[in-house]
DNA sequence: TGGAATAATAAGGTAAACCATAATTTAATT
DNA sequence: AATTAAATTATGGTTTACCTTATTATTCCA
């Protein structure tokens, strides 16, 4: 199937773009925020990973990765969610950092660790950020949930994800004790893009939103 | 101490150097073969690392590492010998191929998961090639250690350790059970350097001189 | 139906690691 | 001391993935 490796960058590059859409297309400046890099650099990008087949590029359109560069993305996706489980559930690193560190370890990873890594955790179905792990063949699906942003005052909801991966936004949401797993209600929502001021374990946190759409819940009261 | 990381090729160059000498010079060219390219790509890179402060280099003398280098293979060769103990003892990756597997870890591993690492696999002394691990602030001393190749006819050793990197050398040995903490006997040294047949558990092998050279024991009866 | 964004291209650079080939320098040995 | 081998330098290339500054092409929206 794949015969080459693919250089960090490539999977860095593919990874992005399938945890920025379901299936529609993607604008290659959002990518290029996403990456850090500049309009130019990603669109030079993606007529490289164009003709190796692994996104479809229509001009002034936007791209979207083909089965064979949606594969490769579940793969990375499912190393790196694997060693975020190992990095956190075995080593004790902190909650905000395992997603850094995975970040790392997911393209020095051949396909024979991976598969005794999944092995050794049990087959895990999420990574402690509370995202799904793709299949051993790179299938994988989207999480059906709904951003913290879209929750209505006064509804309550349980913590499924963040799928934010900067470490500061990281670390915030950790130390208010916003992970999978909480139980959350929405007690106001400023209006012009206020913050959304949220009641999680006892406490008043107040979040922008931006960082409120990093957060996906499944609403369990309205 | 180490402010920029360095890439995978100058560890790469440190850790050859690391393993290829106590602490006399290096010739360039044997560092050239140890990593597969040519002389004169050595020699560029043998510049670069000096300009970094890593390496001394004496031009037709050879090359040594400094105390920054030093220590920073050794911290290169502790994060690759910790990954090598955790995919043998708990990944359960056969023992030929441990190797290969962590040299790509080695890289993408970040001080607090090496530390983290060391702590979970109860800071082994050794790899399970029989290699010594080194401290985390990056000391170690070479093993004491008699290479294969020049016991003598009717000497019985131990096996400490296999200090070959390349899987083919590593696939043989794991074939013919020449591994650390067995006892083997030479039986014949055939001449023109001829190949070794030593006795290990139960068995007669034949062993190349340069083959033999990787494998390091410890005399216990002559 | 304009503009204003946004996207894409063109053109020219950089840095790290590689390569080959050829010339030069030094060391080692007969 | 001459020869040979090994090491070094000089030159000029390559590839990947970045960059900047223009310029051109589309879309979309008021
Ligand atoms: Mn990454
Ligand atoms: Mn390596
Ligand atoms: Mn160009
Ligand atoms: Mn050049």
């Amino acid at each position: 199937m794949n015969l080459k490796p693919l250089s960090e960058s490539t999977e860095m590059y593919l990874k992005a773009m399938a945890e920025l859409s379901g299936r529609d297309v993607i604008a290659v400046g959002r990518l290029a925020e996403r990456l850090g890099v500049t309009p130019v650099s990603a669109n030079e990008m993606m007529r490289r990973l164009g003709e190796q087949g692994l996104v479809a590029h229509t001009p002034y359109k936007g791209v979207n990765l083909t089965k064979k560069g949606r594969e490769a993305a579940g793969n990375v996706i499912r190393r790196q969610r694997l060693w975020e489980c190992f990095l956190y559930d075995h080593l004790k690193i902190e909650w905000a950092r395992v997603y850094e560190f995975a970040c790392l370890l997911e393209h020095a990873t051949a396909p024979e660790v991976t598969e005794s890594l999944a092995e050794f955790l049990g087959h895990p179905k999420t990574c402690p950020r509370g995202n799904p792990i793709p299949e051993a063949d790179g299938s994988f699906k989207p999480l059906d949930a709904t951003p913290l942003s879209e929750l209505k005052p006064g509804q309550t909801a349980r913590l499924l994800a963040v799928s934010a991966t900067a470490a500061d936004v990281l670390k915030y949401l950790q130390e208010k004790n916003i992970l999978p797993g909480r139980e959350v209600t929405l007690l106001e929502l400023a209006p012009l893009q206020g913050p959304l001021t949220v009641r999680i374990e006892e406490k008043d946190v107040a979040l922008g939103l931006p960082m409120a759409e990093f957060v996906l819940v499944k609403i369990i009261k309205s």
